[in-house]
DNA sequence: AGACTCGTTGACTGACGAGTCAATCTGGCT
DNA sequence: AGCCAGATTGACTCGTCAGTCAACGAGTCT
């Protein structure tokens, strides 16, 4: 498999993986081929698979690297705990979008590829993702236990809320349907903290409870 | 193409519909061989294209008929205009989680595979999928001009994190991350609500502007 | 130099599966 | 019965592409 490259020399696996990350984004994982990887990293198409089993590994190594590094982000916000949740909850959203932000590509391959092939790929996928938002229904539950956050709402689907509100928001610039500006991306780090956490009404009904049809 | 079957014969093409939806949603659009949806209809493979042009016009097929369901009703939700905007929203998150509790495996194929692919799709779709958003963008609007909800979150921007949030919940579901029980579905169409509306936090802010880091 | 290892090449193979088509069936109509 | 139109069949074609492999190159050690 991978030996580490002698100091100098170009890492071709990286090579590989850069350019898989600029044609699954370009083309989407399933229509392109893996002569298109090779030929975008101008490197033979055999070594493709001197690299990598087979086309999805690639697929994997990227969402996996990609996904640990967001993962430790969390833990480590989680970690402050200096900070209010809804401060982490604001760093989080952060994080994910700046993400975005410099690697739009990465993203957009990893939530459009993956997130999708969720349930014909391994569980290990799955797994992963699970882990998120498990992480970010910790950061919840302190929340709750100390009193800032409503009872009723579960942590767990208090974070999934907040999770699909923000791919919501990637994928709205991912597909062009919404302005990708610099002052777009740093609005939407506040605003959907503000719109999940203080809710979209100006005065909340504490004590009523929820309008039922 | 298509001609209208003789009252009391079975409906084929409806029957390798109806097919497709089981096959994709088990195997995936792109893993799953059209003799798979062929067998599962107990249809020859040569019927599947004598209804339909390729196995992709299926797939849209599918999505077209169920999203404009959905547009229609929540046009319809949106003019009854004696209800509360929050209303509104609560009956939206009502119609879409209900079309996944009676027809789970479309709603997956229609979020796995076209929701979340409009990217190697056809631009049609991508178009549909908006005016969900403008349609859920409207309700919200007519809440911020009645001052009900906040001016600074724009109505574009809420309607997202609002179908963000209903469509991780499905994707919760459909990945087994969440409890599938009726209680469970009735319980989020309210909470959804409660979440994006009136927010996670039991007394918000709404002086005090997002903190920064 | 010779031998060995590992990176690199790209033509080739083999399987797979979408889409075709000529033949067959069915039921209605005259 | 004989004819026709549309429904139905499934074996076949044919392009595509993931993955293989035998050969070549470049650096290293003895």
């Amino acid at each position: 498999m991978a030996a580490t490259p002698r100091p100098g020399a170009v890492d071709k696996r990286r090579l590989i993986l850069d350019a898989a990350i600029t044609v699954f984004a370009q083309q989407g994982f399933h229509h392109c081929r893996v002569s298109d990887v090779a030929d975008e990293a101008g490197v033979a198409y055999g070594l493709v698979y001197h690299y990598f089993d087979s086309k999805e590994e690639m697929l994997n190594e990227l969402f996996l690297e990609r996904w640990q590094i967001m993962l430790d982000a969390i833990g480590e916000i989680d970690a402050r705990d200096e900070l209010p949740p809804r401060e982490k909850l604001h760093l989080v959203a952060g994080f994910i979008i700046d993400s975005y932000r410099h690697e739009p590509d990465l993203m957009k391959v990893i939530i459009v590829e993956v997130t999708r092939a969720a349930n014909s790929f391994g569980r290990i996928h799955l797994e992963k993702i699970r882990e998120a938002y498990v992480k970010i229904a910790e950061i919840v539950e302190s929340a709750r236990q100390d009193g800032t956050f409503k009872q009723d709402i579960s942590a767990q689907f208090a974070a999934m809320c907040f999770y699909g509100a923000i791919e919501q928001l990637l994928s709205g610039w991912i597909f062009d349907l919404l302005p990708q500006t610099e002052e777009e991306f740093e609005r939407a780090k506040t605003l959907v903290v503000e719109a999940i956490c203080g809710g979209l009404e100006v005065s909340p009904s504490p004590s009523t409870p929820a309008v039922s049809g």
